[in-house]
DNA sequence: CCTGGCAATCGAATCGCTTCAATGTGATTT
DNA sequence: AAATCACATTGAAGCGATTCGATTGCCAGG
């Protein structure tokens, strides 16, 4: 193995120097810092990371905590992960995966063993037991989602009060009287998880606002169920004529099984998702969506947790706003009978 | 921070036997073992992974190489990702996350900085750039797939040639005369990847062998391209009356397209899938099928590599035999005419 | 010519753990 | 009672980086 004495040697001047040039923590000559990058290229040297963990107290990792519950959905999921994998990257961290049934002890783990300097924290519920935990670490933490109580932590989520307000409102500006949010499996609900609360309050206090009947129904990731969720929504109500989805899952078997009932999408009903962008594309007709910007979400998750590495204050919450992009499948609502 | 030396004093033993009781390489009675058992539990020690990785040239961390390259289906690699870190986790290793664009500087860092002590490297092409990088690596590392060239490295893998051999066997004892493989999207063929390929060789050999009539397809996961794809292959091979669809984006919308045709599975077109289990579950009518048996292959490789590290000989190839489960999606060939 | 100040570089201590040679301690054998 | 042996434990020397105070060389100002 290559080390820093290897380098030095090799250069003609002191451990210290190189390391200097590596971190750039104090002045060093062009002519020396040129000498000493060209030793290190020459002997593919690479810092030890222990060693450097060790001496700097920073291991350059940040810990990435993903509990993988029933009825998230993986493949938005694993967007978040690349986005806060690439961001990470990009600052010279690397990350570590630690997977939901290591829950508190694998934060303990991590923490206690200095292994990263910080955590990224997803699908956060809204009592969740981490919560506390993350609140006393020593390392500085970020949520992607809300708990509860947010007091003490610093956490980023889209708007999804906002996001299902604003399918709402479109939707009653075009003249619908009637509308459904087809949401997040049952177990998702169960479990108190924040964004979708938040986005089934948005979307009942906005249709009450706009004095717009809304009905609210959990929904299965399964396509059988998603059919019969569908179906007996539609039986129960005849007047329905707009359907907000929030469950990706869900998208493709809603739109089958309105086929099958022979309701057209815009014409006999309009259909808002609220999903990543490129789920909508997918499918078609093409969906006028509330974006959720995954990508976006994990490199602030990313650069808030740099900041707080850097010890910057940064504000407790960010919320992002949703934007609402038409797609077409929303038109004016059908006359009544 | 808790150290090695606290816990030592407390306990009042020296630190050495400390470390000797928590990585049990000495004999240490049992009366001491308590007494430093309970101290750690009391003070709330964790070793510094970086002095110990320093100390001991061992991180107990696994890399996992996850290049998530177009065509890949991001759920079935996510069953990868968890059955590697439940494994490795059972083995008291951590997981760094090294992801695509990071690719052959990414392995070279991670292994240069002594990070890892060993990776596992998932979709792995034929000809894959930092397969001779992986040959004279100082960690070791397990593929999860074979290159073209396996020589020198150790690989898991389903025994795709067999899988789709057992595919075609399975249909012409049914009687089908003429069937079609629905394959990965074209870019995972363009780029040899040797899952697409074998599957493929497997299932024209045997249909050769056979005496019966194969189409083979690439097929992306689009979709409205599905749709495209099995329509055509449908209007021209009008005699086709068996699918092996080995492309889990593909089946949803391969039997959304055959009921629009008006075909029935089995009656008219019998299916057999080559995916993970859940993925038939989920889906109308449960299909038959060859499975990929994704947690078994995680943990394999995770075996193996814990095995190389412990300097144990391990067989460079471990190639597990495909498993045909009945479903029910599969009939008799419907008489000709 | 000496001094003060600045920039660049060095040397040594330090981080927390593992490991190995050496030591202590009874029990067993001679 | 001395010698031997196995077992349990200790002390000190690293592992490879960072970091801080000290040192050097050089130039401007007096």
């Amino acid at each position: 193995m290559v080390t820093i004495a290897d380098v030095a040697k090799h250069a003609g001047v002191a451990p210290s120097t190189v390391s200097y040039v590596l971190t750039g923590r104090r002045a060093i000559s062009a002519r020396t810092r040129a000498k000493v990058r060209d030793s290190i290229e020459l002997l593919g040297y690479h810092p030890h990371a222990g060693a450097r963990s060790l001496a700097s107290n920073r291991a350059n990792v940040v810990a990435l905590v993903l509990p993988l519950r029933t009825g998230v959905n993986v493949p938005v999921a694993m967007r978040f992960v690349l986005s806060v994998v690439t961001a990470a990257r990009e600052r010279d961290q690397d990350v570590l995966l630690v997977t939901g049934d290591q829950g508190v002890a694998g934060i303990n783990r991590i923490s206690g063993s200095a292994m990263a300097d910080g955590l990224v924290v997803m699908d956060v519920e809204m009592h969740d037991e981490r919560v506390p935990l993350l609140r006393d670490l020593p390392q500085p933490s970020v949520l992607i989602g809300f708990p509860a109580d947010a007091t003490g932590l610093t956490c980023v989520d889209l708007d999804f009060s906002s996001a299902g307000t604003l399918c709402v409102d479109h939707l009653a500006d075009l003249g619908h009287r009637e509308v459904a949010l087809l949401g997040a499996p049952r177990a998702v609900y169960e479990r108190d998880t924040g964004f979708a609360h938040r986005t089934m309050a948005g979307f009942t206090s906005a249709a009450l606002r706009r004095g717009i009947h809304a009905t609210t129904r959990s929904c299965e990731s399964d396509p059988a169920e998603v059919t019969r969720t569908v179906t007996a929504l539609l039986a129960e109500r005849p007047a329905l004529s707009a359907v907000v989805v929030h469950n990706e899952a869900a998208i493709s078997p809603l739109l089958a099984a309105l086929r099958t009932e022979g309701r057209r999408v815009p014409e006999d009903v309009s259909i808002v998702a609220i999903c990543p962008d490129e789920v909508t594309d997918r499918v078609f007709p093409p969906l006028t969506s509330v974006q959720i910007p995954t990508e976006d979400l994990g490199q602030r998750a990313v650069e808030l947790l740099m900041a707080k590495l850097a010890r910057q204050g940064v504000a407790p919450a960010t919320l992002l706003t949703p934007r609402l992009v038409e797609r077409g499948s929303c038109g004016r609502a059908p006359l009544p009978g």
